[in-house]
DNA sequence: ATGTGTGAAGAGCTTCACAGCC
DNA sequence: GGCTGTGAAGCTCTTCACACAT
């Protein structure tokens, strides 16, 4: 279907864009060059032109971008027009935070239902989400259809719970435990292992780059 | 110092490596070939083999590696024989789940002290850990020789409070604020954002890879 | 003159494949 | 035979540099 392979880096910067552009459209610029938009972002201008040509030719050479005509191109890229519904498994001390969590609101994505398997969770509620019992899941994603779940399970059930999810129509995983999650190519997981994460931030503390 | 430069896959693979060793160990066994490891870690066994190499030579060829003498060499490669002390900064929900994070303890990483500038929440305790005054990060830094620090504060301030943190001899930093840090070279950081890997899976979740 | 779009060059990481040792 | 260590090949993403459009 589509005809260049498109880098997942170039996936991971879209969202960075279009918290610049909205920053930019609130402030009233209506235009925007790939140098300014990638000192926004931190990043090389080169790649910011090269990341939307892979998706069309949204400036005008001589002039730069329209914000107004790009922020709804890159909203329409990730779709994310509208609010994003997505479920959390495993209601921990990250699920709770995760379920807290007052970026997402303002960001486009929306936790509609939560789950675990433990009783004394169940039915509780944590910041207007009720907590149900987990082998309720397959009912709330088929009714909504939900395709994205975030997993903050225990790393004894993580594996077991993927594949379930993933059975049951899930196909992208954000996941918090410790550990690799195996999964058919088109389920795309991606794992935040914060030990991991704090080990390599160790190891440059002891070896600074120069 | 360094002969060949390491890259930065390597170090992050370094930790997943000790879990699955430390585990081995666990079960009495005491050779592991590349191949077993590359599975338990779910990579190609020669990247374990390569990443190994930019450290030493730990294997014996026809054999394999040692688990009793590799386990130790990992540690001292990432510096984590002992607890390793780190402060958070920025106690919102984030914050609060990381300070009742499970997980840390047995890998080997505390986080000794937390700060917030709310009055509300300062002289609280979460899990044993009070909360002080930002105003005071710098005596514990200074005092406990801290060089790692866990930063969730809001976007609004982040960027300010990684500036103060490395004047006073932070070299490495974990954000959870949903924006890029500008640091010199030698400090280290690594931005964990949320919003932007949800972003990332959902496109994923209407753009499956085949 | 200014700034995009893009082929080509460059850089970095992964995988291959095999020599060398057990 | 079995398995490591590693140069070379392969792949992917980034950066350069310039043709082209305004």
């Amino acid at each position: 279907m589509r005809t260049k392979p498109i880098p997942d880096e170039t996936i991971s910067r879209m969202f960075p864009y279009l918290r610049s552009l909205i920053c930019l459209s609130e402030k009233k610029s209506t235009i925007v060059s790939s140098t300014r938009l990638a000192e926004l972002c931190n990043v090389n201008p080169a790649i910011v032109r090269k990341d939307l040509s892979y998706f069309g030719e949204f400036g005008k050479r001589g002039i730069g971008y329209n914000v107004n005509e790009l922020l709804p191109a890159i909203r329409n890229i990730l779709k994310i027009q509208n609010f994003k519904k997505v479920i959390l498994v495993g209601v921990g001390n990250i699920g709770r935070a995760l379920l807290s969590y007052s970026s997402f609101p303002s960001e486009g994505v929306q936790i509609v239902a939560a789950f675990d398997n433990n009783q004394e969770k169940i039915n509780t509620e944590i910041n207007g989400v009720i907590i149900q019992d987990i082998d309720d899941v397959e009912k709330t994603i088929k009714n909504e259809n939900i395709k994205i779940c975030i997993l903050a399970t225990p790393v004894s059930v993580t594996g077991d719970v993927a594949k379930d999810l993933a059975d049951m129509g899930i196909n992208a995983i954000l996941s918090f435990s410790p550990c690799r999650i195996n999964m058919p190519k088109n389920i795309e997981v991606k794992c935040i292992d914060l030990s991991t994460e704090l080990a390599r931030l160790i190891y440059y503390s002891h070896n600074p780059q120069q």
